[in-house]
DNA sequence: GAGCACAAGATTGTATCCAATATCAAGCTT
DNA sequence: AAGCTTGATATTGGATACAATCTTGTGCTC
């Protein structure tokens, strides 16, 4: 476990990492003791975290049944991608208005990331630094309160591209994401604006929402398997 | 404890509402064994409570020191309304084209329960009321997943009056509150936009930024005192 | 073979216990 | 009187034990 995090927060990010990159699909049951035993901690810790992870919407827990990965319904999902579109656009121009040089190195260094990710075949982290950039250009904007639910929308959108996406291409395509870090490096607000509404509207459109969903596998399979 | 509510839910609840009253200012310790003392449950169920709590920033967890009602600095209080000047106008406008005839007559009810409080010198449950009068008309928007997020920022904002409200006067004015379900009965989307964008203004206005806050007394005088 | 009932085992919910950390009070020094 | 140190006490964090609930497997009946 990484650096100066409590034991359930460790736990929680694990977690919340593995859903997005997709090893642990929709629906899975997520066992208080397994993941004890997996982590190497109590059930107390486990339980908080999952906690934590509903609270976040990731999961989900039935009460005296357990704890699962959220299933979003296809409404669940439109209103995620609604939502998105209501505050991402905004934040987007915001950050094109406050974005230091440094801001924008990252956000390329970000990219290129997110590229090696795509290129050396590793999708699961492609997925996550995919929708990751949307949060750092939110952090970029620095208004936490937005941010922060920026980052459950992003969280849960991976569930809904796990279930719904069509496409047979990554998630955002390398195109949309170098377009709005332009705008964001020449500090054209109204610009990065538009390319948030544009790229959050193709998303949108590439999800089949007029269905609904599949099974799963074993916890352990899912935790270490890459 | 009412009923089919898990006990920490029950807990949650009670705090949440008592937070939001104003019962419980800004800053006051939460004590573990003095809240399971009060809600007759022990300090696994308080913990629970307190960890949603704070997950829904109502409470602020410092590791080893405990549990206190949360503090919004006046960044976060700016934040808090320039995210419900985001989301709120748009759901107004939404709940404006989606009101039933039943809709309208609950937030009809709703304001005359705030005004039975207000007249009846009941200022905690005014104060309540008249931010659930937004979550209300959030919910007749029927897109839960903005509606959670204005939930979250209507409690936060009962924080924000309670540390830097600077008008003699109740929170929300019964005239704008009026206006305001008028638009919503006439199905007047503009109208309502524009009335809860002006209304937000208005309230963001009589907040007095530049400041900080007081300090607190006992737990149990608090929760039973009205 | 299908359906039902029952018991055993697994898992979740909650309480209690123990360890770790912080706070407070008392005593001492300057 | 103010400041520092030390020890006692209070409180929080995490583990473990026990109770409650659910799931699964076995045996019986039709």
């Amino acid at each position: 476990m990484p650096q100066d995090r409590t034991p359930d927060q460790s736990v929680t990010v694990a977690l919340s990492r593995a859903i997005h990159e997709h090893k642990l699909p929709p629906g899975t049951k997520l066992g208080e003791d397994d993941l004890a035993e997996i982590y190497g901690v109590s059930r107390t810790i486990v339980r908080a975290a999952l906690r934590t992870l509903a609270h976040e919407q990731l999961v989900q827990i039935q009460r005296n049944r357990g704890a699962f990965v959220a299933k979003p319904s296809p409404k669940e999902a439109l209103e995620v991608f609604e939502a998105r579109e209501l505050l991402e656009p905004r934040t987007a121009h915001s950050a094109a208005i406050k974005a230091t040089k440094a801001d924008v190195d990252r956000l390329h260094r970000h990219i290129e990331r997110e590229h090696a990710a795509m290129t050396s075949g590793d999708h699961g982290a492609a997925l996550y630094l995919s929708g990751q950039l949307h949060v750092e250009i939110a952090r970029i904007a620095a208004q936490d309160t937005i941010t922060s639910f920026i980052e459950t929308l992003i969280a849960r959108s991976s569930l809904v591209v796990a279930l719904y996406w069509r496409r047979e291409s990554a998630l955002c395509e390398s195109h949309a994401h170098n377009s709005l870090v332009e705008a964001i490096a020449e500090g054209d607000g109204d610009k990065a604006e538009g390319l948030m509404k544009s790229h959050l509207v193709d998303l949108h459109s590439a999800l089949d929402l007029s269905q609904s969903a599949p099974a799963s596998r074993t916890l352990k399979q899912m935790l270490s398997g890459s």
